[in-house]
DNA sequence: GCCGTTTGCGAACACCGTATCCATAGAGGA
DNA sequence: TCCTCTATGGATACGGTGTTCGCAAACGGC
């Protein structure tokens, strides 16, 4: 329309009006979904717009028509992601609500191993992303009144979730991008961390390869996450 | 041969176009430093080999006699960037001591703004960055003997400050990918913010928007840091 | 049935990472 | 001094990428 051609060139992708399709186009939401399927089997690499037109039988020029561009497609699909399952309910229990919304948005970025690379360097402000904060700051409210805790409290607990997803994800990434199956990157890897080990350099870590028994990755998670809710239940106390 | 059949008949031997003289050899250190400054400067966007080679006064494919490839050069530049700073000296305090080590690492994050992005997908097992990791053991070692737990206190410090960095820098990078100033582009976001909490959808992000006192990034980073630590100083006190 | 608009998309452009291959510089032996 | 041999720099090419342009075809309102 002339009226968002008048508008300024940054028009916030999430609130521009998208044109509906006049016959079996491809529209946005088969887009946005199209390009998803690829990115969860095949990895962000594999992500193309000729990749995306091809499954869908369109050209890929076809694509544009609907979305800006592939940095705006990566935008969409990071929202609707979020929005395809519903957030947790909520109890009025603080601990227990943000322990679930914790567990849900760890379960939603392994469930799409691209998410969290994409998450770093872009901020989240679409529609089901919002509404996922808002439910955290509404889980929150129970612990505090005041907002500006609420909202800190919020965000660290995101932090945290989001930190150590990535780092449960930076193994499985780079074993996946190696195109070796597990086993062979774990031997590929061995050798060199035996190296580390042996060069005395390092006792610590050495220490740890030997003899901590590392846990199962949802272990380490609700570990960090409960010392987290610790602090913030001490923090909040002290405050009020 | 190919050359004077190329160039046309009358020029003569001694006018013919001579090779270029042989420029001295880049080295790994040199490619790699070459590559941070242009990833600092420039963004990842930026980067590709041929933008380092001319940096670099070489022809692109020399790069490749000193480097594997482009995935290689990435790993390299984050133990590089990972190696500029010696870790922070320890007071044998450990909630002083791994303080320190979170700062460090939030400074790191934040001197580097593609390091976040690259770190996900990404495990960092380079020399400098198992330095890193070590002094963390060392530190959490104080607090208590068990490996077992004082890496679990280490992975949820770090993953604390991984995921804080991430939510500060997103905006910044947005920004910087947009091409706009600063202003400009909260100018271009407020409109449609402004819509969102008008919808009502949204009351406690609305709430959090208009009410809560936006901390700096420091502030908030603190916080969330003294949560995790107050949390992990409980566990520790039960544990033992 | 016509006409202005919307839509699909082939082709082209400017890049990208990387492999191949060859001329040459420099070292070492004669 | 010359020659040979090898290691190295780099031009070139290949198969991708995101994106733009411009045109033909389809559609909706008249």
């Amino acid at each position: 329309m002339a009226d968002s051609a008048k508008e300024p060139a940054h028009v916030l992708v999430w609130s521009k009006e998208r044109r509906a399709p006049r016959r079996q186009a491809p529209s946005v939401e088969q887009i946005v979904r199209a390009a998803i399927a690829i990115a969860d089997a095949e990895g962000l690499a594999a992500l193309s717009m000729r990749r995306v037109a091809a499954d869908l039988d369109s050209g890929t020029a076809s694509l544009y028509r609907y979305v800006a561009g592939r940095d705006e497609l990566l935008d969409l699909m990071i929202d609707a992601v979020e929005g395809e399952t519903g957030p947790p309910p909520l109890s009025g229990d603080w601990r227990a609500d943000l322990t679930g919304v914790a567990r849900h948005v760890r379960a939603t970025l392994l469930r799409h191993p691209w998410l969290s690379s994409e998450l770093t360097g872009r901020p989240a402000l679409g529609a089901n992303s919002l509404r996922q904060q808002d439910v955290a700051l509404t889980a929150a409210s129970a612990l505090t009144p005041d907002i500006t805790l609420a909202a800190n409290v919020v965000d660290t607990v995101r932090a945290y979730v989001f930190g150590a997803v990535a780092r449960d994800l930076a193994e499985e990434q780079a074993q996946r991008r190696s195109g070796l199956t597990e086993d062979q990157w774990r031997e590929s890897v061995a050798p060199y961390i035996r190296e580390v080990i042996d060069s005395g350099a390092y006792p610590q870590f050495a220490r740890r390869v030997a003899e901590a028994e590392d846990a199962a990755p949802e272990e380490r998670f609700e570990f960090g996450l409960a010392c987290v809710l610790d602090g913030i239940a001490a923090r909040a106390d002290a405050a009020s």
